[in-house]
DNA sequence: TCGCTTTGTCACCCTCATGAACAAAACGGC
DNA sequence: GCCGTTTTGTTCATGAGGGTGACAAAGCGA
């Protein structure tokens, strides 16, 4: 009797949380591995074998020898340099972007960043879909799926922009059935997500930057307009019921402050954005750069080496301290451990980290004895990085998807 | 050779699961537990045997015919009558209330009110536990957990009670321990766990309340003083990375409202708990009833069909407004899909549903797209409950935890 | 060179849930 | 009243999946 078994494979069901692992960098070694999934040595050997047949991960032939340690030396496990990718995409007010990003939140390849945004999204969407399909093409990587970063309120789990106003699209674009349909267009045959800008940036610090390791992270940014804030709660985007969670921008942070299209005054939106922090200091928007590069320049000038005049240092304490109320607030409600701040409001930790983390200590309850840091982002493209997360997603809670991934368009 | 195997006590797994689907009311019987567990039927059968013997529930010997229904008839789950039970304490600003609450949220007997705490919190905590544990002893239950509920925020994991103000207790006291010791003293040898009232409340309303079946659930509540919330996510309580998290007393819902002693002018807290209601009514406390009874008494007299004068009318009204502020807010950053007010805020949302929904629907950024339901607590003593629920976690997590269960004390 | 420590792998075993067959308990139609 | 039909509950063999313990491998230091 020939006992033709057709082989046990081990760790199947350890296998989603073991490539999480690898991906955000909390797996550099088998050994490693065997600890953090809280298995034996002989699973995560299995489990590591299988994520290499699967092509998402390689192990090194010759050991690295970590200096000062005893017994025999771990094999690395490194992300594979050939495997697959994910699409992203970031559309924003003054453009869009597209790169390939494969695990671990590396950018494969980058298209020539694009300056226009055309006002109907599926125009729009054709051109970012193409030049991610010419990427696809010209690395010859397989593609597990694509996601899609816009600067508006998403609704879960239909993926409808609510207000991508700034884009000059029609509110209640359906952006994720857009996307899907210039996917399968494009050839290139995978499921498309779609999500905020910020929410999204805020995942990507959580797995790849500033946020990791943060149980409950709060992200808070300015994009090229107005601001946004997200929420990280055990590695899960907190995304509300109806994916409306985090609309940060219209807490009061002046009550006598000035009105808000929302119809409120000193709404944080108006209080902390790029626009706020020109006027208050008595400049008009230069000509050359974004609003966004120009009021980060400004705030960066302001800080304790900087070389700006005393009216741009009084703005930007100004500004400091009504991000503070604000970011009090949220603390009040979410008390998360991390804060993680992006645009403008990076620029203005950075220029004096000491007023903002001491003003958000006094406005909140617990300022004293709960402790949140708060830290800048680390990411240059996060919300690409998120986007690419989103598409990801699928696969890391199964990797055994990837073997339905067939190859890019084109070849 | 007999196989003396010591019964294979199929369904191990899923036993949590199970039982949690049981305790709150999802799995009335076993054909339901096998579609809700997604097992097969064989497994369900198992499950539930191996709950009948842990004397958690009980399986109907005669089948209830269900009107109207083809097939063999289901016999029904029911918890055990004569199971363990959870011993849950409830302290707030008037007295405090102690109760055996078995599966499924059931008081199952009270100890007398009280209408004094003692400004030590370990005299008052003996006195309670003391209570409890008579109660044990006189029904003879076993006890499978200690739970308390306190008016302040309670900080994770180690059950310090940063503000118990209302009691009169020091603020920092180290509630969970205390509670822990007072109950080895009392010669109940089981675990402490101790956590914010309105936290609990919540919790209790999303397993046996007006929360039930909600993804996204957000509780605001008045206790006897001001101003608390709750936010259930998941099914599990979302307290933040300390314990402090849903602060919402002092969200400012009026900035020309009346100084708050946080500092600010115009908090949820002055603004919308008992007594702000009965001095904008140009009421005085009377001497009988609590202030929230009272306060809640004059609410409801103000509602349509009630006999306040206009006064009062126009007093509820400005309440109302005021909390439809509050809560906008907090659904602009949680986006619930679910509100369950308790409390004084449950008889201003009895008043006049319409005006409160229609208030948090105009101040809220999505209050057309989004979809929140808003409705009262159903739960006569939830924080009570909520605190029981804190002491059957363990064994909701791993039933078969009840065998390590000794009998109660003085048996 | 020999211990010592840690990593990786193999053969075997144990736990748990599945799947299929069978039995049980209702209902409806004739 | 008898017979299909439907749904529920149980029994038993099977298989997936991970644990266990022994052994080999690969470094370090004496």
């Amino acid at each position: 009797m020939t006992t033709s078994r057709t082989k046990p494979e081990r760790g199947r069901n350890a296998l989603g949380p073991a490539l999480e692992l690898v991906h955000t960098g909390r797996a550099p070694t088998r050994a490693v591995l065997t600890t953090e999934l809280g298995v034996t040595r002989a699973t995560a050997g299995a489990v590591a074998g299988e994520l290499q047949t699967l092509g998402l991960i390689t192990v090194d032939a010759r050991p690295g020898a970590a200096a000062g340690s005893q017994g025999r030396p771990s094999h690395r496990l490194t992300i594979a340099d050939d495997g697959p990718v994910a699409l992203a995409a970031q559309i924003h007010a003054d453009g869009f972007r597209v790169a390939l990003v494969g695990l671990g939140g590396r950018i494969v390849a980058t298209a020539p960043a694009c300056g226009e945004v055309h006002p109907d999204p599926a125009v729009a969407l054709t051109e970012a879909v193409a030049a991610g399909a010419a990427l696809l093409r010209a690395t010859g990587r397989r593609c597990v799926g694509a996601g899609l970063a816009v600067p508006s309120a998403v609704t879960e789990p239909d993926g409808i922009a609510l207000n991508p106003l700034h884009l000059r699209w029609p509110a209640g674009s359906p952006v994720r059935e857009i996307f899907t349909r210039c996917l399968e267009e494009a050839g290139v045959p995978v499921t498309g997500f779609c999500g905020n800008d910020v929410n999204l940036a805020a995942l990507a610090e959580h797995r790849h930057g500033a946020g990791h390791g943060a149980r409950d992270l709060l992200c808070v940014a300015t994009g090229h307009r107005g601001v946004g804030g997200a929420l990280v709660l055990d590695g899960r985007l907190h995304t509300g019921s109806a994916g409306l969670a985090l609309e940060v921008g219209h807490l009061t942070v002046d009550p006598a402050g000035r009105p808000c299209h929302c119809g409120s005054r000193g709404c944080l939106d108006v209080e902390t954005d790029p626009m706020a922090l020109l006027e208050a200091a008595g400049r008009e928007p230069g000509p050359d750069g974004s609003l966004l590069d120009q009021a980060c320049a400004l705030a960066r000038a302001a800080g304790p080496a900087g070389t700006a005049d005393e009216n741009a240092r009084g703005a930007t304490r100004a500004l400091i301290d009504r991000l503070a109320r604000g970011l009090a607030g949220l603390v009040n409600i979410l008390n998360p451990d991390r804060i993680v701040l992006g645009g403008l409001h990076r620029a203005l930790l950075e220029a004096d980290p000491g007023r903002l983390r001491a003003g958000v200590a006094d406005h909140s309850l617990w300022g004293r004895s709960g402790s949140v840091s708060i830290v800048p982002g680390t990411l240059d493209h996060g919300s690409l990085v998120g986007a690419a997360e989103l598409a990801w997603q699928p696969v890391l809670d199964d990797p055994s998807t990837v073997l339905r991934v067939r190859a890019a368009a084109g070849t």
